[in-house]
DNA sequence: CTATACTGACTGTCCAGTCAGTCATTAAAC
DNA sequence: GTTTAATGACTGACTGGACAGTCAGTATAG
């Protein structure tokens, strides 16, 4: 207990890093036995013999099927926003262009990636987990309806968009990526829609209405 | 097998009424329980607590967990798109007017309704439910859709909206409801908007961009 | 008395979580 | 350099509880 210790210590056998890379394999293997089932179906068994582990081994990094389940969201989200935070309100340039480099990083980092996975799992989860919504809306839904807003303000304040809908819902301007997440996983299989060009559409729509005066 | 069979039957003792009315006590049990607990996690002896019958009770009415929950997800779609079909298209009316009246429909017999929860459920657990996804596409998604093709398409062709994009993509008219349905689920709670406000605003966005010029 | 509706205790299965034991690695002792 | 000891990483058979579905038995109506 005293500052200096006596016993002696060897290095860890495994060092942090590893136990990250490890963890991680095990996260990746949880994404996709979840996704397949769902949180209630899927089996710990599978997730361990998907990771290349026994089950025991899962308890050595994470304490509960549910803990699992919730790490697995937490390493997905949050970081895309911070970057978009950095990168985004870019004052140099048009809200429009901005409006469209949100469109871009939406498409690239989100509905083009495994991240598009989670947010599913989310959505179709979350009434179960309260708590896990709540730090969702907190880390990423508030975030990014202030970045969208802050644009849809200064575009108002600049006289670029003449109405301010979008700086008061700035839920209307993702509504259709929404729409795009949950089609591809439920409908695309049987009935597929070409989502770029469906949300190059919603872009065009909605410039026309902000850019447009009010009748 | 032979046509008029000869074994007697007497009258039931009960009759068909009485059993679709249980029925109906059942699924509204179900529909409690489900939507509390998810699928995977509601509990039988619940539902049938709840519908003030024994588990076993049950087993009279449907053969599985999973043919209890089909039932119900269909016996509360398909028939408001029926109503739809038959009312919104007005001919006589505009198209602004049409699709008002389908938001006004929207709002009143399906967001405003326990077919809200149907819906929501719906999306949580139709990727464990292939065919019921297929089946809600065909009987509530494709007709809906078509009805909100054929307004915007009427709208273009008598010049009174002058671009196509809801024509190409109706889902993109529909995608602020479905946030609003999602929003309302996971977020309401601590976070509340006002849904009736933001589909007003989707309406004002919408209409001005349809009746605006393409630049 | 008979047919039908209903009941709820019971059974078989499934699986999250546990833990006694194996294996591999490194350090200390000689 | 070799043996022995200590440590942590990992394993997988096992347990306890939960719950879908069953069915022998009871109640009720005709």
């Amino acid at each position: 207990m005293t500052a200096g210790q006596r016993t002696k210590r060897r290095a860890p056998a495994r060092s942090e890093d590893e136990r990250q890379a490890k963890l991680q394999t095990i996260l990746d293997a949880a994404l996709d036995i979840f996704l397949e089932k769902g949180f209630a179906d899927a089996r710990l068994d599978d997730v361990a013999a998907r990771a290349g582990v026994a089950k025991g081994t899962l308890y050595l990094y994470v304490p509960s099927k549910q803990a699992l389940f919730e790490a697995l969201v937490r390493s997905g989200i949050g970081g895309p926003v911070g970057a978009l935070e950095q990168k985004v309100p870019d004052p140099a340039a048009s809200a429009e262009d901005q409006l469209r480099a949100l469109f871009h990083f939406l498409r690239t980092e989100i509905l083009g990636t495994r991240r598009r996975d989670i947010v599913r799992l989310l959505l179709t989860e979350a009434s179960r987990f309260p708590e896990l919504a709540e730090v969702y809306h907190r880390e990423v839904i508030v975030r990014g309806l202030r970045i969208l807003r802050g644009i849809a303000e200064r575009g108002v304040a600049r006289g670029e968009f003449h109405s301010d809908e979008i700086a008061r819902f700035p839920q209307l301007a993702i509504a259709p990526a929404l729409v795009a997440l949950l089609w591809t996983s439920l409908f695309q299989r049987f009935d597929p829609i070409d989502i770029e060009a469906m949300l190059e559409a919603h872009l065009t729509l909605l410039m026309r209405a902000l850019k447009g005066h009010p009748s």
